[in-house]
DNA sequence: CCTACCGATCGGTAGG
DNA sequence: CCTACCGATCGGTAGG
């Protein structure tokens, strides 16, 4: 949209200043919020001054947005390949936990998701529609899964709000999680699959 | 600490002006945040003018401290209360879970709770540890409720990753939860127990 | 993308 | 608790 026009006096030659930027604002947004992120702190984490980021956005909203869809593109796409790995319900259910962790807790995501799940309040009407429209694709996926283990017999309740006591589960894991911490996401995974189906047993 | 002295020109009628500004600041932290929330919105909110929020509080941070720590109690009071009813470890968890949510999602508690939740990373050093010593208490009741389930027999993990998990579903309601949406507290929390014990059977 | 800048707003204070 | 105010900072813009 704002892109590159005509060969201005430096610019070009690096593909990709917007992705920094959005990518200094999630780490930011992530650390202090939203709100107490300042336009300075952005363009200082990128070596800039604090007027040229409005160069590649309009305003810092829009900084928001864009940090917050891609956190939840990210976490779409990577639940959505777990869920269509063709496993069993339950190897499915824990590819699906793992990929969720995966966006939340590792580095390449943690920002984005983090922002999505903490300050998409501060997004416009217009945009939080844009946020939610994705997110029900999202939580239609959890359904299913969830669906799918009761058809199998492993858990007694696919409900909503079962559904939204797992996402619950899932999502506060950004607020204890330590990378340098005793257990890996694939542990945790694992654990919170047993949690909810219990151990798995012959039938 | 900083109360009335002798009588100034208004003051001294209303017992707690001081309690009204806190719970001012606890509604807008929660609705806003507290980087988002002004000096000036409170001061409003209680009919006030700008300066005179600080006749009763030194700075903004010791406003989010006391909304922080107002809700931390209650959350301990009201789940010590449960856990120490005597019940049944099945009756007391759930009990616990319905203290718990009641001051999560309820009008009087939700705004101290949510922004205990949301806010607290906002306070220093010093106010963050007065808050982690107080929750460490908090999570020691729930670790203990979670063994005497396990005791029981009624659950197979008592970890501290199912504590975590358990908290997680809990704390995820203020995302979700809406006072005229169709669950009542009471029927969530009994769902959440059948949720993480399964239905109650006879043994 | 930088320089230079603006109007608005913010947390907080002095003095009563 | 109000009046009057201050210095600092903020998001954003013009003009190159």
């Amino acid at each position: 949209m704002s892109m590159q026009k005509a060969p201005g006096p430096v610019a070009v030659e690096e593909p990709n200043r917007r992705t920094e930027i959005v990518r200094a604002a999630g780490r930011l947004f992530h650390a202090k919020g939203y709100s107490a992120t300042t336009i300075r702190d952005i363009a200082g984490a990128v070596a800039m001054r604090s007027g040229s980021p409005f160069y590649h956005f309009k305003t810092k909203h829009d900084m928001l947005r864009a940090v917050v869809l891609e956190g939840m593109g990210a976490i779409n796409a990577a639940v959505a390949l777990a869920a269509n790995s063709g496993k069993s319900p339950r190897a499915t259910f824990e590819a699906m936990l793992r990929a969720h962790l995966g966006q939340l807790l590792g580095a390449e995501g943690r920002d984005f998701a983090a922002t999505l799940l903490h300050e998409s309040r501060h997004l416009d009407h217009e945009a939080q529609a844009e946020v939610v429209a994705l997110k029900d694709d999202f939580e239609a996926m959890w359904q299913k899964a969830l669906r799918d283990l009761k058809r199998a017999g492993l858990i007694a309740d696919d409900s909503h709000l079962a559904r939204l006591f797992l996402l619950g589960a899932l999502n506060w894991t950004v607020q204890w999680y330590r990378p340098d911490g005793s257990k890996s996401i694939a542990q945790i995974a694992r654990q919170l699959a047993n949690f909810v189906i219990g151990k798995p047993r012959r039938p």
